[in-house]
Parts: structure tokens; sequence; C-alpha cells
DNA sequence: AATTCCAGATTGGTATACCAAGTTTTGAGG
DNA sequence: CCTCAAAACTTGGTATACCAATCTGGAATT
């Protein structure tokens, strides 16, 4: 979406829309921002602008750098955090969700991924697309580990969008994923773990080079460390 | 501390000085609150109030019910939820610890936890109470690990707070948590992921006592579940 | 030409006015 | 008394005015 699109009416609330402009890169990474600017750009006052940035700054989206805001950059450091972190929760996640979870819930969880594979959308898939594993946490019955996992997907989302323009990586992705819930429904909980943590070595190499990739597109405030 | 004292002058934030009334118990759980109730008790207007619950929510202490605020009420399903969560958390923060600390780092946090215990201080140990489970989890190098037990501290340091007046309690909790310290500095991984484990169930059986003997005293919108 | 300094512009922080929606109070009619 | 509707109040959401601090740019001085 193209910035100029933020211009016209929108009804959805301006931390939606602005947290959309973030992962979609039409807010590029590391560039400074300033609650007027996006007061004009989004046609609505300070105030909800301010709250919808108090809540991007603890999402990891945008960063405070003393009274200015800038567009989180991409942190090669950050994005090794982030997944020795994920790799600690999410299988215990997987595991829980494989003891606990009802057909119900597994069949909405597949119905949920086919269907995003099927009608791929980019406006949707950014708020969807990796709803995944946010949704395998939640059969956990955990809501703490639901919300590690939201965090770890919120903050590696961009790195996944970069990567995701081509058909085989949603292929992929879409069959990992289906195998993981084929595990949690079997009931193994040990196979499932394991599937997940293959799943993130592998969307973690994919991350890295998606960044990588992405290094000269940005200016140089655009991606740090690595 | 009452809420009159509340009235006067403090130089901290207003996020700061909510919380405070929040973990001390002087706002009581399960009450509304408004945001021009809190305008007149905290003498700012109200745009740094809403900033501060803004952020008051997403730590969990205050909830929303449709668009009025209230005090978060002790939630028993949810002490188990944040239980098991830091006992997948916590035991893999120590053995990054125990790997990657240095003798300066631990020297500080065992500087820390001696001076807590020896000039016990309410108003300080509300801040830095439990700053111990915090700082050892930075001590593993991954601020993701570090956020999480933040955020379980913060869920349960009100419960914890209710438990605390007794001198055995905080002597208890001050050997458990040099031992663990010692394990660290030893790079005992296991053993040390072993301490955390046998500390946090007795600290959850504990918080659960407490907040059991604390039900009369809270209104009944005070504690649900258990 | 380089440096210093001041004025203007920009920025985030705060206070406040206004609004719409929801709740409570109140008073008239039964 | 009870019922119910209307008015008054309370509440959160939004817009905006004002302030202090910071940044910027250009002019004056060396």
């Amino acid at each position: 979406m193209m910035a100029s699109t933020e211009q016209q009416t929108d009804d959805r609330d301006i931390l939606s829309r602005l947290r959309f402009a973030i992962l979609s890169l039409d807010l590029v990474p590391g560039e400074p921002v300033s609650e007027r600017a996006l007061e004009s750009q989004f046609q609505v006052s300070r105030t909800p602008i301010r709250e919808a940035l108090f809540h991007l700054v603890r999402d990891g989206l945008v960063v405070r750098d003393g009274r200015s805001y800038a567009i989180a950059p991409f942190d090669m450091a950050e994005i090794d955090e982030v997944f020795a972190f994920r790799d600690i929760v999410e299988p215990q996640a997987v595991r829980l969700a494989a003891r606990f979870a009802t057909k119900e819930e597994t069949d909405r969880v597949r119905h949920s991924i086919t269907r995003g594979h099927d009608e791929f959308v980019p406006e949707r898939w950014l708020e969807l697309g990796l709803d995944f594993h946010v949704r395998c946490a939640n059969l956990s019955r955990n809501r703490y580990l639901a919300a590690a996992m939201q965090d770890v997907i919120t903050r590696t989302v961009r790195a996944r969008w970069l990567s995701f323009s081509s058909r085989e990586g949603r292929d992929t992705t879409y069959r990992e994923h289906s195998k993981i819930l084929d595990l949690i429904c079997a009931r193994d909980e040990e196979a499932a773990a394991h599937a997940v943590l293959a799943h993130s070595a592998a969307v973690r190499q994919e991350v890295r080079e998606a960044i990588e990739g992405a290094r000269r597109y940005m200016g140089r405030r655009g991606v740090i460390g690595g």
C-alpha cells in the first residue's frame, strides 16, 4: 500500500492502520516519525496518534531515541534473541496444545491455514498470516505462552513479509504448518515439539537472508548489527 | 502508603506513582477507577493519566471492562498460568545466565540482594525486591527472556507483597535467591535450573495461600476463580 | 571561510474544551 | 407506592491550545 492511499478515510482504528503501514514497510525501518507528521498523514488528531505510538513502542515496532520516534530498524542481534526465545517457548506450547486441544479447535486452525493459503491476500496475511503460531499457542490453554508467541510473531513478521513474495516460500510454510498441526492432532507431543523447532530454524534462516537481501534497499539506519 | 499522601506533589512520574499505589494495594483489586478520579487524586491532567493507564493495562495491573477501568483483581487461574509460564522460561534463563555471566555481573546481583535484604524498606522493595529474578534473566543475554521474567514478576508482585510482611518469609526468600546465585556463579546450569523450579513451586504455594488469606479483606470483585 | 550565536521552527508533554455514549437521578403519571 | 421516561451527570474519546525543550539555519563576527 502506498502512503498516499493512507490519506483516504479508513474505518479501522489508527493503531491498526499505523501497524499495517509499518509491517508492510510502507513506513521505512529506521526512519524518524513525528506525531504531527502522522497527524496529517492519517487525518486524526495527535491524541489517538500518541496512543497508537505507545502501543507500537511496546510492541517493538517503533523505537524512541530521546524524545523522538523512529520506525524500528531491523536488528540482527535482536532477531537472534527472538528466535532463541521462541525455541524455548514454542516447543512447550505445542506440547501442551497436543495434550489439550479438542477436535473443534484443531479443525478451526486447519480451516484458517488452508483458507489463508488458498486465498492469499497481502493485506489479510499481514494481519492473520502467521496467526497459525498464535492459534497453536492458544491451544495450550496458557495465555502467557500465547502472548509470548504473539510477541515473537509481531517482531519477525516484517522480515517474514520481505521473504514471502515467492509462491514456493508460501507453499513450504503451508506444508510445515500442516505437518505441525497433524502432529498436534495425533497428540504426539515430542514430534510436534521437534517439528516446531525445525520450522523455526528454517524460518530463522530465511528471515536472516531476507534482511540481508533488503539491506541495500534500506538506508544505513534500516538494518543494524549482523 | 495511604491514598491521602498521594495528594502531595511527587516528583516521580505518574506511571510510577500509580503503579506503586496498585502494587501496595492502596488501590483495591477489583475496584473501578476513572480517569477523572485519578486526575484529582494525583493532581495531573487526564493526558498523562491516560498514558499511564495504557501501560498499566498492558502490564495487566489494570483491566478494562467495556469502556471503564478497574484495578486488576487477583485471578487464581491466571496465577496458575503465570507460574506455568515461569517454569518454562526461568530455568532456561538461569541456564544461560550460568553459562554467560561474568564475575562483575554476579557481584552486582549479589550486592543488590544482600542490600535489599539488610535494609528492607517497603517502598523500595516493591520497586526492586523481586528484581533479583529479572537481573538473573538479564544475565542470559536475551532481552526477551528478561522481558518475560519482568512480566511474570509484575503480575505476581502484589500477591507476593501480601505474603511478605513476615521476617521469616523474607529470610527464606533471601536464602533461596542466594543459593540460586551461587549455582549460577558455579556455572552449574542444571542445578541452577533445578533450584529455580523449586523456588518457583514454593513461591507459588505461598502466593496462593496469601491470596486465599486476603480473600475476605477484598470485596467479591477482588479475587476471582480458585 | 570558519565559528558562534540568536531567532524561528519543530517537537513532544500537558492541560483543557468539547462530544457522544452510557448511567444515574428524578419527577410526573398511573 | 410503583413505573417509566426524560433530564442531568459521568465517562471515555478526540481535538486543540499552550508550553518548554530541542533543533535548524542563517547572519554577524572573527
